[in-house]
DNA sequence: TAATTGTGATGCGTTTTTTGCATCACATAG
DNA sequence: CTATGTGATGCAAAAAACGCATCACAATTA
């Protein structure tokens, strides 16, 4: 969109802080672009930037200012998509953030899916933090956000949830497989590999633990889950995994012939987490987004019945 | 604001539904206009417009897409409007619709008292039935209305009214100049000079006749209030107004002395009418919008004390 | 303290985009 | 059939945007 230009060129300045950076994303020289921004501040009738040594800074009217290009360029997305839409193929965009637990199995599956009904829409899928995803959702960068636990934002629209209930995960030929129920004092002590402290499941086990006042042997932290798994195979520790994090095969088989198993923490010890599908508070999505939200619900009635609201 | 031109040039061809009238409007030739308009159906991907032999029609895409401009352009009205508060003296513009009523005498005492406080903002006032100023607000033409009788549109969100009993108006020598509350058997018969049938109190006024079974001898129909309270002075006749639309000396004074008297007709005969206050519903007003709105209230509390509502 | 590095602003020639004129193709009304 | 209106298009002129080189300034580094 053309007449979007000079616009797009002022978000990308304020993100990077810097004319000459933007440029260089942008791929144009820091002149043009300056030129640009001098221009809109012209028109505006007062500076949007404040010029520092090190680069600029939005002043308060460029604040507002930014905020407005943002809006209007999700607006002008959702018309696009709605106008798509009047042709009979559905077109769009979609943009999620997400932990790492849905970007597994969960979101691979359920977009998938969604592209075999509806070749023409395409995806943005960033894995973030919970709050790097809320501030993905205000910044307008993404649609819809896939959150394990706790929410911190007020312009966070919860539109689904989904109860988790917690899983130790460890090698089939570990001690404690043998248990089809793990109670937390089954862990005392025992070597553990876990999630760094920013994940949601992290924080729903650790509020267990002092509450029963158990101590793992927490022996290797990671951000990355497939670590956390694969290494179940290599050394006598357990883990802990939600179930929309796990393949479905070891979830779903009843009898688990796989190396690895998963095996339910009580939930007297560990209450199920939640799973929050949200967007930003009040927006109206494009088509795209809104119908790729429904298969999400969806989805995640089909697998875990009772434990969705909304 | 440059990087609106196209935008504002879509908009003038739907309104004109012409690219050739357009374009005279906007003081460019038809082959920029229409260059314009091809470059962004063609970044779209699909046309806005449909092609006749008489001109140049939206369809659905281009209504959904005009429709974004529009509120594009009154968000950008009400950031800048923001903006330039940020600067200490309030600036912006604020558009108007509303009906003669308003028009003759209370606009124009509020607004020079308003732009005696802020003389950077500007005004447009447009004279319109309530119907049109109904759909300038749905437009985005305007940003508040004032609607004496009877609101329609779903869409008008009411933020303030106001109750208007009905006078009736006549010479002072006009024999029913004597009493001092008119009721409508009174007039049955009586010359009359009324205003259209689509006025709000020519409404409010029919429905009191049938249902007093009263007739009048209606001898002149205009839709000039000026007309209307002028001719008074030239033939015995009566005519009706409410107390917003009349000079405040001749409402106010309680012994009056001018050669044209008001006298109120009776509430169990005509029931007060409702001058309502209003915006398009859901829309924030730019900054200068709603401060004059609040000045409208102050001042018709200030007027009509308890007859003011919201 | 002096040199270096990084920042945004600006003059000037070049490139790209936009505009206007003349004209075409088409539909409708007289 | 003619006349008049409409939007579309080729081409040259005008306008705008761009990129290079450079300046002025501030912070950091030697």
């Amino acid at each position: 969109m053309r007449f979007m230009t000079s616009l797009r060129f002022i978000d990308a300045v304020a993100r990077e802080k810097s004319i000459r950076k933007a440029a260089e994303k942008l791929a144009i020289t820091s002149t043009a672009l300056n030129r640009r921004i001098l221009q809109i501040e012209d028109e505006i009738g007062q500076p949007l930037f404040e010029r520092l040594a090190s680069g600029v800074r939005l002043n308060t009217a460029g604040e507002l200012f930014v905020q407005h290009i943002r809006t209007q360029t999700a607006e002008l997305a959702r018309v696009q998509s709605q106008i798509a839409d009047l042709s009979g193929i559905r077109r769009g965009h979609v943009r999620i953030a997400s932990g790492a637990d849905t970007m597994r199995y969960f979101l691979p599956e359920t977009v998938a899916r969604y592209r075999g009904e509806h070749p023409a829409v395409t995806f943005d899928l960033v894995r973030q933090s919970g709050d790097s995803a809320e501030q993905a959702l205000r910044t307008l960068e993404a649609d819809l956000a896939l959150i394990f636990e706790p929410i911190k934002s007020a312009d966070f629209q919860t539109m689904a949830t989904a109860r988790q209930q917690l899983y130790c995960m460890m090698s089939a030929n570990h001690p404690l497989a043998k248990k089809p129920m793990i109670r937390l004092r089954d862990c005392v002590g025992q070597p553990a590999i876990l999630p760094r402290a920013d994940a949601g499941l992290r924080q729903l086990l650790n509020v267990g633990l002092i509450r029963r006042s158990v101590e793992l042997g927490t022996v290797i932290e990671s951000n990355s889950q497939e670590f956390l798994q694969n290494y179940l195979t290599h050394e006598m520790v357990i883990s802990f995994q939600i179930p929309i994090a796990m393949p479905s095969d070891l979830f779903t088989a009843p009898v688990n012939t796989s190396a690895i198993v998963a095996r339910p923490v009580d939930l007297a010890d560990v209450p199920a987490g939640i799973l929050h599908i949200g967007q930003l508070k009040g927006r109206v999505l494009p088509v795209a987004a809104a119908k790729f939200l429904d298969s999400i619900i969806t989805e995640l009635g089909a697998r875990y019945g009772d434990d969705i609201d909304q």
